[in-house]
DNA sequence: GTCTATAGACTGATAGAC
DNA sequence: GTCTATCAGTCTATAGAC
């Protein structure tokens, strides 16, 4: 413990070199010379570049995931039990999506090395996300809770539709910037939210067959 | 042109390789010897790695982005210059989960490229992605025909939530199975994308602070 | 225990003979 | 167009100094 130093100058360089480059371009030497320490306290510390950027992964994620949590349980509580179906969904979405936008968020090396981490998916990331699934699954408890009568198979395809707007709206932040030609504003993080909560929400709440337009909008029970 | 049959003999390989492994795991000394080529047989017809990779997903996306042209011309010929939202919407996600999804697809060597080039996203993916903006533009201008009192903006998220339902479902396939316990059907192409259309659908057709249950839904028009 | 220095195996890329 | 030989650069592993 007497350099505990070497090993946080090592994560803290990692990160914002990740962040800034992306893991393609980023080798062990440029992560040293940044930390100023030598090439093997990489392998010393961390046994390999991939569990390095576990690490780093881990450290993030949890802490998301712990504030994903700690709102839908101060919401479930608040509600006897529990919540609005909005709510729930907004204590899934709402986390990520405040850690990643935003305007000073931007300057965050954690924040630029998770959105990183979500557009490029290397192997040890993509290993430590397939874990997550008993962690969706309070999620899926809780929207259970907030719509007992819905189907079960829809709730799920309602949380994979939020969580695939929340990560795509995170991944792809420059296109839709491009495309609207920078009408659509994604810097206001609360306004996101919003959105991505009142389509899931309308797409759970909305029996089928109920739109006023389309001839054949089944909503989330299709075929 | 005497030895044509090399430069191809190279792509069938790797993309047979790049589906099954993945992009970090396959080295060019294993694709060479897959086709029984020479090593700088690779560099010489592609350039190098990112390029043979490069050409892959060009001529595979150059596929899918004709196909759901053809689907909106088609349809706006129909009818009359004009078509539903939904069957626009339609156009759009249906080749790609068409091409990906699905099981007999599964077995399709460029199907699986395709999902594998969603999953890892590469630098030379990445880059011919954010070329694929024009493209997009056609079928913004095809929403704007069918909903012409809609709010600009409203159309560019709808149009960004469809691309992100439809994607994280070709990425995501194994946590959606996984979470539900099987009861998500995968292999259904035809009913993933009527549900991606159908709540994008209404997400662009409802109108704000309509729904039944919660208290603040304000559907794509928030804050 | 902590760290340095160094060696080894592998990668993509290329020069030059054929 | 094809091939051999070889390049510089990468990650990993380890012997040994502090």
């Amino acid at each position: 413990m007497a350099t505990d130093h070497t090993r946080s100058a090592i994560l803290t360089a990692a990160e914002r070199l990740y962040a800034d480059r992306g893991f393609a371009d980023v080798t062990l030497r440029d992560i040293v010379a940044a930390a100023d320490v030598n090439l093997a306290a990489v392998n010393y510390h961390f046994g390999s570049k991939d569990e390095l950027i576990a690490e780093l992964f881990v450290t993030r994620s949890l802490a998301t995931n712990r504030e994903r949590l700690n709102e839908l349980k101060a919401a479930e509580e608040a509600g006897g039990g529990r919540a609005e179906i909005d709510v729930v969904l907004r204590a899934l979405v709402g986390p990520t999506l405040r850690g990643c936008l935003g305007p000073d968020k931007q300057r965050s090396d954690a924040a630029r090395f998770m959105i990183r981490a979500s557009i490029e998916s290397v192997p040890p990331i993509r290993k430590i996300k397939n874990r997550e699934v008993d962690h969706l699954r309070k999620f899926a408890a809780a929207m259970k809770r907030a719509l007992p009568g819905r189907d079960e198979v829809d709730l799920y395809w309602g949380l994979h539709f939020a969580l695939a707007m929340a990560h795509q709206t995170i991944r792809d932040t420059e296109r839709l910037t491009k495309l609207s030609d920078g009408k659509c504003d994604l810097n206001d993080v609360n306004a996101i939210i919003d959105r991505v909560v009142a389509v899931a929400t309308l797409a759970l709440t909305t029996n089928p067959g109920r739109s006023k337009t389309g001839p054949r909008v089944n909503v989330l029970a299709a075929r």
